[in-house]
DNA sequence: CTAAATGCAAATCATTTGCACAATA
DNA sequence: TATTGTGCAAATGATTTGCATTTAG
């Protein structure tokens, strides 16, 4: 399995497109990163270390990553939409709290066969689907009852 | 079971909020109309029978909607917010086509049981869902295939 | 009469776009 | 060298907010 940078200097490539540091540079921040990323988040970041960096860049660049495949948008409910990694990271839903913030990802695969099921009944082609699931965290559970 | 008026009255009262004409005009628009306004075109219609009514109100007034719990906030990826009625309606996700947009409701207890196994294993409360699935519906699949 | 609501316009916020200039293939 | 990319600033689009004025309770 080629490694992320290969894979999108092939994307680019093939695309007509060219591989500039800036794009490298967004890359690997996002590599780096673990959580789901803002564009205004990474532009911070890749800013340390390409202080000229423009955010339209960001923005552009981080399209192409999903085009790509490398990255997927993910939108979590505060106004802003956000990034996470695809490469090499099996699919996954999403649990979050809605006290804290924190994020689980999550699967189950009898969901995932349920909604392919729900889908051909309605006589739809599935190709894609966001599941998010809110509640409230183990910890932010003992304080609501503690403080109650 | 209450109408929609005395709920949202009610509410509004316990709030200790008022009622008013805009309002009222709003409800009764938002109650006439089947499927998932934006702000935006839930004020243009509400325009036509209350010309100056300003668009502030009917975001503040969407807003006071989904807090009453007559109103809930969708979101189907256009950049806009859209509001549904809660009132009466039992609880379903959304199949949208991405060829056309059109938009099935769908509900598979199924799944949903297991959603609230999935938190449960995660040691959370259940609080909420949103469920999107994506696809192509019957006709654009049709027309996909011929076109090819 | 007093707190809340309205309409308007200006303010935000995230994201996009136009453009002159710079850099890759 | 022909495109494509970049940075910047201005443009956008949805939503919010400040404020002076009206209005419901």
């Amino acid at each position: 399995m080629k490694d992320p940078y290969a894979l999108f200097a092939d994307f680019v490539a093939r695309q007509k497109l060219k591989m500039t540091p800036q794009r490298r540079q967004i890359l690997d921040v996002f590599l780096a990163e673990e959580g789901h990323l803002t564009s205004e988040e990474l532009y911070q970041k890749v800013k340390t270390e390409f202080p000229s960096i423009g955010q339209a860049t960001v923005y552009r660049t981080l399209k192409l990553l999903a085009d790509s495949g490398l990255a997927k948008a993910v939108e979590f409910g505060d106004g802003a939409m956000r990034y996470e990694i695809l490469y090499g990271q099996s699919h996954h839903d999403h649990l979050i709290c809605e006290a804290c913030g924190v994020n689980v990802e999550v699967v189950d695969p009898a969901i995932e066969r349920l909604q392919e099921e729900v889908a051909r009944r309605h006589g739809f082609a599935l190709t894609g689907h966001k599941l998010y699931l809110y509640g409230l965290c183990p910890e932010c559970r003992k304080k609501r009852t503690s403080s109650l």
